[in-house]
DNA sequence: CAATACTCGGATATTTTATGTCCGGGTCAA
DNA sequence: TTGACCCGGACATAAAATATCCGAGTATTG
């Protein structure tokens, strides 16, 4: 699981108290991480149309729709890919008992042991949106956020 | 995800089959995998006691208990490690807002929900066990595997 | 309208992790 | 006692994640 996925809910969390554009580097600075990689994370979320960047002299960072529409799997997704973990790699068909490739319709019991097991794990992620994350966190720090991202800062 | 927890899962599965300690070696034969890598994907099940090994002339692996008490989580756990893959680096406790360490009494919302996520994913596995990924091969494979296992081999 | 300052974006090094390999210690069989 | 075989941990190599830099573009601003 790449460390990055934690910055970047961080930030969606953090975007939820901003009105205007907030660049990369102020992120990092809240947060105190890597300017340049923390960059590099919130290019994948602007791939993945969950943030819009906007160029320019007062440019940055905003969310594209409600954070209720924006689900932590949507993040995860964007940030680690969205391919699954595990991948089989097809060992029935190898081997000198390897079984034809004819016979192999269905996906091999292990492959779908574990795709199920994504799927529970997806479902569980897909189940929490920004919002909720951000309804639970507390009310002061919240608003220290907001003033911080919208006033001068520090 | 450790791609050698797919070998250790077909191994398990074949060792189901098997009534006689069998070598590292002929089970990466049998799977045309890497042999001495392998061999460390062994070892992670014996230090787990999934598996026990066996020295000497006639030596190799063998399942440790039935198949039915053997998960695919406790397999998954002994070659990935059991710890979560998502961990939390505290980044609320960073940067020019950092809430002081004594007001982190409860785990931050975002590792709350990796977690639950998690743990799903691992309530999924531990629902299947090895012996149900046997019994839904094939079984003329399966009669090949043992034949092939406690017989001379190829 | 031109210059400017500030922003993002992708191409580029470095470090960590996973992958693959090797040889020595130990054990059972003959 | 001898021998051969097997496992176990220590050792290289390859891939990926982490961290970084410089160029392209845009809205501000004089």
């Amino acid at each position: 699981m790449s460390g990055g996925v934690e910055w970047a809910l961080h930030c969606c969390v953090a975007l939820t108290s901003a009105e205007a554009p907030v660049p990369a580097a102020r992120l990092a600075h809240l947060h105190d991480v890597s300017p340049t990689y923390l960059a590099k994370q919130l290019q994948a979320l602007s791939r993945a149309d969950l943030v819009r960047s906007v160029q320019g002299k007062a440019g940055g960072y905003i969310l594209t729709r409600s954070p209720a529409q924006i689900t932590v799997l949507d993040v995860v997704e964007a940030v680690d890919g969205p391919g699954p973990a595990f991948i089989c790699t097809e060992i029935r068909q190898r081997g000198p008992l390897a079984v034809p490739a004819q016979s192999c319709t269905a996906p091999c019991v292990i492959s779908r042991a574990m795709a199920d097991a994504e799927t529970a794990w997806r479902n569980a992620l897909r189940t929490t949106s920004i919002a909720d994350l951000a309804r639970d966190v507390d009310a002061d720090a919240r608003s220290d956020i907001s003033s911080w991202l919208n006033g001068a800062g520090a």
